[in-house]
DNA sequence: AAAATCGTAGTAAGCGGTTACTACAAAATC
DNA sequence: GATTTTGTAGTAACCGCTTACTACGATTTT
């Protein structure tokens, strides 16, 4: 670096300026510069204009470790998220990003890539952190050992006088000190389906995500809602679940296509495999909507650059974001008192674009 | 939350179980705890298994922010990005986020949605943090203000034991201490610009980016370069900057096609960019690539989605983020002697899919 | 003019860790 | 048996800030 040290130096760790450095130049106590400096406690102009410039001289920033240490916040939430170049996971993120930063914190995020035991270790690494607020995101798997373990990390966080906040997750059970932040999965399924029945269909290929998955058993649920509600028996072969992503679309629906399954519209857990769904279709040289519909779900912007656009239920991703860093701020807002709801819920609607026909 | 307090209970912030805490439960003293934890001291077998006990028993976890302001180092890389759901930026973030887990550390990340005056403030607040390194992802304005601004930080950081690392982005200058991973945009522009030529396209026009903009400069360069090599005189008419996005691709393109400028291909400064201008061009009836090639730069996964396919400059974008935080805790490694480079060029290269077709 | 009030600034005790230095049995060496 | 070495563990001094408490000259009040 620009600094080459003399070769016979022994290492020594450079230090940047501290308070006693600034207060030293400015001929004042460190008090007075914390004063001048947060600007909480009546400074003379002339004593806080010196303090002033010794920070400009010495090139001086506070050190936010010791600022966390000393007081009582850290002025950092965190974030967990699956993926952080996953459309889906990088809007909410974007709202977390963004919310955090309206209320002057910076934002820790860290990816589990779908490893439920790296989730756990990511919740305590940021329990070192001692964070405002740690949210994770997305989908949750229902393996009992697992929620129990998550539940103990909620209990902790709050004993720290932190918050976990779940977006787009079910509750860790009753009692467990959690917020969350909602959305309507099952009644996105619904609406997509009906939609989907409206149009003539009643042979609909349900495809994408994991089995036993909060997100996939929501979805799922409102999908069989939506039969039943019509009269249609659901029939098992046509559920076919595994994973998100867009490979899993592409050879899934392959192996349907070599098989002499029928169906006329295919509902995609998400977008991402929609997307999948849809290359593997055209190449088995099926045109969509014409001889089978598509639909998705999230609206990630990818949605609307397929071709033929796709229909799919829109999910208000980084409100979702933003709503998720509020309620876990909300402890910290001016009025501490007024107790905020702990839990939310946004709104999904379908988006009807050019990938369902009505069946012939 | 889970426990409400009494009415009339002062406020009381919780704080959680302590060093010295599990040094009581367990019967000895707050160094032994600190060494059966961190492991770099002989503990005695018994003594270390008490200390599991009463950690375990409290529920402990270190406080990070009072460990870094004791040790060197905050285990902490920071990321600047204009846009953290773009996936331009999404995936470098990735990279980054993914080596900096390898090498255990946190991630903080940062937008400044293009602002630069807010990217400076963005770096002091990562300087407060004292973060070990802090990347900075991206094109960035040519403003000598700006640029004398961003250089006096990355002393700063230099002197404070941290680095600055520019990660698709030009130099700040001879002697400025910051470390680089540069990948070859001029190099990519011409190996594009000379595939159209050679596909008998010599009326090109290049769309998108802002001016006085590093990454758009680069390319344009590559651009004009490549014209220089096949004899083609550069027409200013078919250079039309402004803006990265896909609204500024739509719009700007539906301007042009008022206008009765002529051009049988474009060069959308990146994919994003390129989205835009398809859907322009389709709106006017004109298809691609039949009556107009179109091509783009990054190969974002959205290229491979739209239709036709798009043919673009492949950028390595995961790898450029892993490279930069390698580069910024190379000082950090076992062999802390060792001299790494401090600056690395990635290589781009061109992907043929279906949006070109040689001129008729 | 004495007393009370006000505006400013200093002193020093934490916050929760790490680690250099010291202490002291038990084991090894002479 | 006296001395040195070795293995463990304790003491206490930081790291860089915030803030309760104290101090004190200048105004106001009585």
């Amino acid at each position: 670096m620009s600094t080459p040290s003399i070769t016979a130096a022994a290492h020594v760790r450079p230090t940047s300026a501290t308070i006693a450095d600034v207060a030293a130049v400015a001929g004042v106590s460190v008090a007075t510069v914390s004063r001048a400096l947060a600007g909480n406690y009546p400074v003379a102009a002339a004593t806080r204009e010196r303090v002033q410039h010794a920070v400009a001289s010495l090139n001086y920033v506070p050190n936010a470790n010791a600022r966390a240490l000393a007081g009582a916040t850290t002025r950092t939430v965190g974030i967990i998220i699956n993926d952080v170049a996953d459309p889906f996971f990088a809007y909410i993120a974007r709202g977390v990003e963004r919310q955090a930063s309206a209320d002057g914190r910076l934002c820790l995020i860290m990816a589990t890539n779908g490893d439920k035991e790296r989730e756990l270790a990511l919740v305590d690494l940021l329990r070192e952190r001692r964070t405002d607020a740690v949210i994770l995101v997305g989908g949750a798997s229902d393996d009992p050992a697992y929620r129990k373990q998550m539940a103990a990390r909620a209990r902790a966080l709050d004993a720290d006088g932190s918050v976990l906040v779940l977006c787009g997750r079910p509750s860790l059970g009753p009692g467990v000190p959690t917020k969350m932040v909602a959305y309507d999965n099952e009644g996105g399924a619904f609406a997509m389906t009906d939609y989907l029945i409206s149009q003539g269909h009643r042979r609909i290929l349900y495809i994408g995500g994991p089995s036993n998955f909060s997100t996939t058993a929501s979805r799922l649920a409102g999908f069989n809602r939506a039969l039943a509600a019509r009269g249609i028996a659901e029939d098992p072969a046509l559920v076919q679940q595994g994973a998100f992503g867009r490979p899993f679309g592409y050879t899934r629906m392959k192996e349907i296509l070599a098989t002499d399954l029928d169906f006329s519209a295919v509902f995609a857990a998400n977008d991402v495999v929609a997307a999948g769904v849809l290359q593997a279709l055209e190449e088995q040289g099926l045109r969509v909507p014409d001889d089978v519909s598509l639909v998705g779900y999230d609206d990630v912007p990818m949605a609307n650059e397929l071709r033929p656009r796709l229909t799919t239920v829109h999910v208000p991703l980084e409100d979702m974001g933003r709503e998720a860093v509020r309620l876990g701020l909300a402890d910290f807002s001016h009025d501490a008192g007024a107790s905020s709801d702990d839990t939310l819920t946004v709104g999904t609607h379908i988006i009807i674009r050019d990938s369902v026909k009505p069946r012939s």
